[in-house]
RNA sequence: GGCCCCGUAGCGCAGUUGGUUAGCGCGCCGCCCUGUCACGGCGGAGGCCGCGGGUUCGAGUCCCGUCGGGGUCGCCA
């Protein structure tokens, strides 16, 4: 912000609102240099958009052109003039430039073209300038509008945001693969979830919620697989069973494409997005019922992703809707926290939601009651000691309550149609992947 | 981790049954071109053909190993 000389800065979006005649001072990179004989378009960019600067032959500038390099940083100073062949009208004419940098060197692949031509390795190995493309940005700018929707949305419902720590002493469920990392002269773990967490606050602020990273050791090399991923928490308490939990999840959702709708429109716009409806009531199978849908046999334990892209043709079929859940997982396959199902222990009062046939949220019930606990993690053969500061909450008194997790890149993969979460992730970490 | 496919210039790719100097498009550098917007024209630079070994008179090309990448499945958000 150079705005104690002279004029404030104009963002280059802002140039077409100008009054011709007007003083212009862009500050950004140069996206692109075109030269001809008697006239050069520089198209300068800021992180609202793009502006041209128009150099002529009376400009002192013109004689320096050559020595202009691409994605160099530059003060611009100029003046505003409409001219009907300039994209949205307002041209910047008789430019001064300053370098804010050293002459940049070419980037690896021309961002300046409409889409990156080149593949995804290249992308994440240049990640720094990358993801300076608009079109890459955008995926971004959809996935901050994300995290905002949700954090104001629960807000709103009296939800408290809360941090919880990434390095703990064990794993959440026994089992799953942890990073192990040297604590002082200790083992400890990072966190694969705050679910311990967040619903221990449940004891204390009956409604939470949680937006940061998880870290999953797990082996697994897909296309929407990550060792760090943002988890979209919450864990509300005094629910009836798990559908309560998932109306509220209805409209966390429902928050976080509004605000997609309202605050990221230029990187919807530049996507061509259609954005999804978030249905008032998100239609709801039963597990059992997901399975007879995808032809999948009566005693598969899961849903395997060809499973989840068939259901999720099937709700877009049958209800117009890009998400579906999928309730009563069996209890087998769930964590030992999950609440059974009343009418039938084998199934469980939890969901998934696929959006657009791609796992989203996990979500469900919890036991809440100190007694329940107790069985459970001794049906399992486990011993209740292990568990003891987890288990403190319980003790004392907790609402029946339960929550969810929803993976912010799957979301955003699913919005942009990116057929892989990596081209969504700023910097992501997979089994091969730890730089940049 | 299993199976399948791919590594050739900064990027995207071609390269015949093994044959002499490894090509094309874009980018880059230089020159030219009165308004471009994926501008246009002419010229130039740029390669240990992923790495190691083998077969052969001769390997980018065939074989083995290794490293890296992509797809898919297991599993998950």
């Amino acid at each position: 912000m150079s705005d104690h000389a002279s004029a404030p800065r104009t963002l280059a979006a802002d140039v077409s609102g100008l009054e011709a005649g007007a003083p212009v001072v862009l500050q950004g990179w140069l996206h692109r240099k075109r030269v001809l004989a008697s006239v050069a378009f520089l198209v300068i960019r800021d992180r609202s958009g793009l502006s041209q600067v128009v150099v002529r032959p009376e400009d002192a500038l013109f004689e320096q052109l050559g020595d202009l390099r691409e994605e160099t940083v530059f003060t611009v100073r100029g003046v505003a003039s409409a001219n009907d062949a300039a994209p949205g009208g307002i041209e910047v004419v008789s430019p001064e430039l300053t370098a804010l940098c050293d002459p940049a060197a070419p980037p690896p692949v021309e961002l300046w073209r409409p889409k990156l031509n080149t593949g995804l390795p290249t992308i994440l190995d240049h990640a720094p300038v990358m993801w300076r493309h608009p079109v890459q940005r955008a995926g971004w700018e959809l996935a901050s509008a994300a995290m905002q929707g949700f954090r104001s949305s629960l807000s709103d419902l009296g939800f408290t945001e809360i941090q919880t720590p990434k390095i703990v002493s064990s794993a959440t469920e026994s089992g799953a693969n942890v990073f192990q990392v040297d604590y002082f002269d200790r083992k400890a773990f990072l966190a694969q979830s705050p679910q311990f967490y967040k619903q221990q606050m449940v004891g204390v602020f009956e409604r939470v919620f949680e937006v940061g990273p998880v870290f999953r050791a797990e082996p697994h090399d897909t296309a929407r697989h990550l060792a760090e991923y943002v988890s979209l928490d919450a864990e509300l308490g005094f629910i009836e069973d798990h559908r309560d939990v998932l109306a509220v999840l209805r409209e966390a959702l429902a928050g976080m494409v509004g605000a997609i709708e309202t605050t990221a429109a230029p990187a919807v716009e530049r996507l061509k997005l259609e954005l999804p409806r978030v249905p008032d009531e998100i239609p709801v199978i039963h597990f059992s019922r997901a399975l007879e849908i995808a032809g999948a046999p009566a005693d598969e334990p899961d849903l395997a992703p060809a499973h989840e892209r068939a259901i999720g043709e099937w709700a877009k079929a049958e209800h117009g809707s890009d998400f579906v859940a999928v309730e009563g997982y069996p209890m087998a396959k769930r964590p030992f926290y999950t609440h059974p199902q009343p009418s039938d222990p084998r199934w469980s009062n939890s969901f998934d939601i696929l959006f657009r046939g791609l796992e989203l949220v996990t979500g469900g019930q919890r036991l809440h009651r100190y007694s329940d606990y107790v069985a459970a993690i001794e049906a399992r053969g486990e011993k209740v000691e292990s568990y003891a500061d987890y288990l403190q909450a319980f003790e004392h008194g907790m609402p029946p309550h339960g929550g969810w997790a929803i993976g912010l890149e799957r979301f955003v993969a699913r919005l942009t149609g990116a057929e892989n979460v990596r081209q969504v992730t700023l910097f992501p970490r997979d089994l091969n992947r730890l730089s940049p």
